[in-house]
DNA sequence: ATTATCTATAGATCTATAGATAATGC
DNA sequence: ATTATCTATAGATCTATAGATAATGC
């Protein structure tokens, strides 16, 4: 046992995804470090020569979650430019993202928690959330930037509800109603008030 | 000790109450069964005789929580019929809902949870959030019953997203921003649409 | 010599239950 | 006699730490 300074710093990288993902699962009391570290292929004595506390992970973990998403949103939007920000939303309102919570988005899966926890894991997520603001709104109708910003704040609260409630739904019937009225109701916007 | 059992019926409901609020606030892993007994004023082992389990008494807390939220609506719906739908927007859409969770809608607060559990709080909760479509849907603009729907769920999501996503920012001026942008963003769709 | 990980465990907490106690209600 | 509540505790789990072990890197 034991391994190169390179391997644990890969270690460290593997325990923060694992998190990123079992966090979002099962959100933060859910999952215990000793699972997590399992999780990693690691035993749980090992956490604290990486982290400093459990809250400490959640943090990184929900940074490195919402990297991802952001990083998804910016290829989504380069690899179809004349959707706008339907390309965005037709991908956030899908049954997958509802049903893989530990691949989506981090304010759904653990917005709640974090809003109860300390101030990084809280940071951290309101961090991601203004770059994902600052993603939507070039792609928004609106008369100038105020505007703009405003109606992406009012997609991204309806994304992020919308995927809260169809997991409340058992019946996948349900589930779909919601996420496909969401969506038609934030495309129809574009048609009702114009392009910029 | 010991008491009738008119005062156990009493009993049962102040613990239902008790729970409604602090799982709201902390969140279903956030109390234990002996700080919710102490928070209704009673000891820990009398909880099994009331309940079956943890999770019983969150479907019972969930199923009042709600109960009081559609009971709110139709109040400020009927004290204010000329207002319709903004009664409620307007009501929803404050700092004072962010900064009480324990008051608040449960679907926020407990949604990420509750969907992780079993049918029980789930299906509590779904049932909460029908009924608040069914007084959101007939206050909406549009042609038909259909569309009314479907803009009651968009209005919900948004409202639901709204609260998530203001509650992550610990400044007080970015929360209001996400309220103000999606309320005022609701409510123009008002003046775009037209009265049904 | 340093350090990343492992084994083992301390200390706290949590759900659930068993048995005792003291009131109600026949 | 029944029953609602209380005291006490079993059994499990969770965070965090202490000390041992076996590599790395000078």
């Amino acid at each position: 046992m034991k391994v190169s300074r390179e391997q644990a710093a890969l270690n460290r990288e593997r325990i923060v995804e694992t998190a990123a993902t079992l966090f979002r699962e099962r959100g933060y009391d859910g999952i215990g470090v000793a699972d997590l570290m399992k999780g990693a292929g690691l035993t749980h004595g090992g956490f604290y020569g990486h982290f400093g506390s459990k809250e400490d992970l959640l943090a990184e973990a929900c940074a490195k979650a919402l990297d991802q998403s952001v990083q998804r949103w910016q290829q989504r939007v380069a690899a179809a430019p004349q959707q706008g920000r339907g390309a965005i939303i037709d991908s956030y309102l899908t049954p997958r993202h509802c049903d893989q919570p530990g691949a989506g988005c981090a304010v759904t899966a653990l917005g709640a928690d974090v809003a109860r926890c300390g101030p990084a894991a809280r940071d951290a997520l309101a961090q991601g959330v203004r770059q994902q603001l600052a993603i939507l709104a070039p792609l928004e109708p609106g008369a100038d930037a105020q505007e703009q910003r405003r109606q992406a704040i009012a997609d991204y609260a309806a994304m992020v509800g919308a995927v809260v409630v169809a997991r409340l739904f058992a019946d996948p019937a349900q589930s779909h109603e919601v996420l496909e009225a969401v969506r038609a109701t934030l495309l129809a916007q574009d048609r009702s008030q114009g392009p910029s």
